[in-house]
DNA sequence: TCGGATAGGCGCCCA
DNA sequence: TGGGCGCTTATCCGA
């Protein structure tokens, strides 16, 4: 496709709610929350019915430059090319296009919405149905993640009627999640004006630096993976297969 | 294109080091660090050279589904459809193809890499060659991050010789942010035996809650923007415009 | 809209 | 390879 046709097509496209696909070498600057630069060389782009703007490189899965909903695009063209001027309140972003390899503009027909099972939440809901994985002793009183004293996942009690603060989380438990943790622990000694108040990282596994730091600050560690309902979907795949 | 067609092409291009671009109708299911489950629907999938996998809906920046580089694809053909299955050593990821829209196999030829200016690294270094933007009488030392105290910004003096930790954050200074300073400050005052050393977030704004965080623990707020060398590449081209 | 926090975060650097 | 952390983080959720 020539760069005429091009800029006809995807001017057409960008006044329907068509999904603009095309693949070019480009040069792409940006001007908003940073500045960027990036020399001449094949890209994907995207344009969505939404107006996000991404441009893909042939590695990794994040664009190299992109522009998020609401962006207003227009076609310039001039001797120098074809250029994509992607501008909104706060950035603006020029793509000039040298060379088109292919372009698509469809309809694409989705209401569906992803759904993902084993977050967080889901964790401090399992934790609360078997508190024993806490300990022996822990009583659960709620996941209301928004009290007063801050976003906590899970609080309850141990035998001698202590606080208990459980932080969860999926992955490798760190020093953010440490000091998080501490944080809201002294908030809730502070709101409450008590000195024993036990806190616990929840989390498959944890740093050595986050460990020590961890039993420094007096707390407990607790190994935890998220669950995982939909585990068997593999498994019933495989007996579908052809 | 119909699914037979789809499967010879795929096969094809996933054995080349050629870009995948296609639009379809699909379901995906995925499991690996959680689980999801996404109903039919017209999705965009780009299967890169380095076997990165993204499908994006009609909407947003972020791929809903997806698979990180040297992912292994294969292509099952059935009679209920087209399977393209994906799997690394610890996740798998099913996309049920129901009709292809479009396809494209493009060789992209892309040697560059995206040059940013205004990141948090820049901010560190700008603060360096203008110290008084920390305060008047402020000597920095280093930028080096990897110090055995801790990935510290900036890191100096004061006129009376005491230490001064400077954390820079390009947005919004948050609870977080604060977090992580008073952990730098407690780290070197421990490694030292100090009990003197200045906290200082250098940051355009900060939320209220952190400002009091941060005065709560004697730290100091700096105003400062990154710095945006590249802010005239706008008004360069709006010159070249034709 | 702002603030706070998660994310299947990703990607980069360094030990 | 794993830890620590920035990111034009994006996205969600509650105040």
């Amino acid at each position: 496709m020539d760069l005429v046709e091009f800029a006809a097509s995807i001017k057409a496209a960008l006044n329907s709610n068509l999904s603009v696909v095309f693949a070019c070498n480009c040069v792409v600057n940006y001007s908003g929350r940073a500045e960027s630069y990036l020399p001449s060389g094949d890209r994907i782009v995207i344009i969505k019915p939404d107006k996000t703007l991404i441009i893909h490189q042939s590695n990794g899965s994040n664009p190299v430059n992109y522009m998020k909903a609401d962006t207003n695009h227009s076609i310039i063209t001039g001797k120098g090319g074809v250029i994509l001027k992607s501008t909104n309140l706060k950035e603006s972003m020029h793509t000039e296009v040298q060379k088109v390899h292919f372009f698509h503009a469809h309809l694409l027909n989705d209401t569906e919405k992803i759904r993902i099972v084993g977050t967080e939440r889901d964790m401090a809901n399992h934790l609360v149905e078997n508190p024993s994985l806490v300990s022996k002793d822990f009583k659960p009183l709620s996941t209301e993640e928004h009290t007063k004293y801050g976003f906590i996942d899970v609080f309850g009690y141990d035998a001698n009627n202590n606080l208990v603060v459980v932080e969860c989380k999926r992955y490798v438990g760190n020093l953010n999640a440490v000091t998080q943790l501490r944080r809201y622990v002294e908030k809730i000694k502070k709101a409450k004006g008590l000195t024993n108040v036990k806190g616990v990282l929840a989390c498959p596994r944890i740093s050595p630096n986050a460990l020590k730091m961890l039993t420094d600050w007096g707390f407990e560690f607790v190994s935890l993976k998220p669950p995982r309902y939909l585990e068997r979907f593999d498994k019933h795949q495989r007996k579908l297969d052809f």
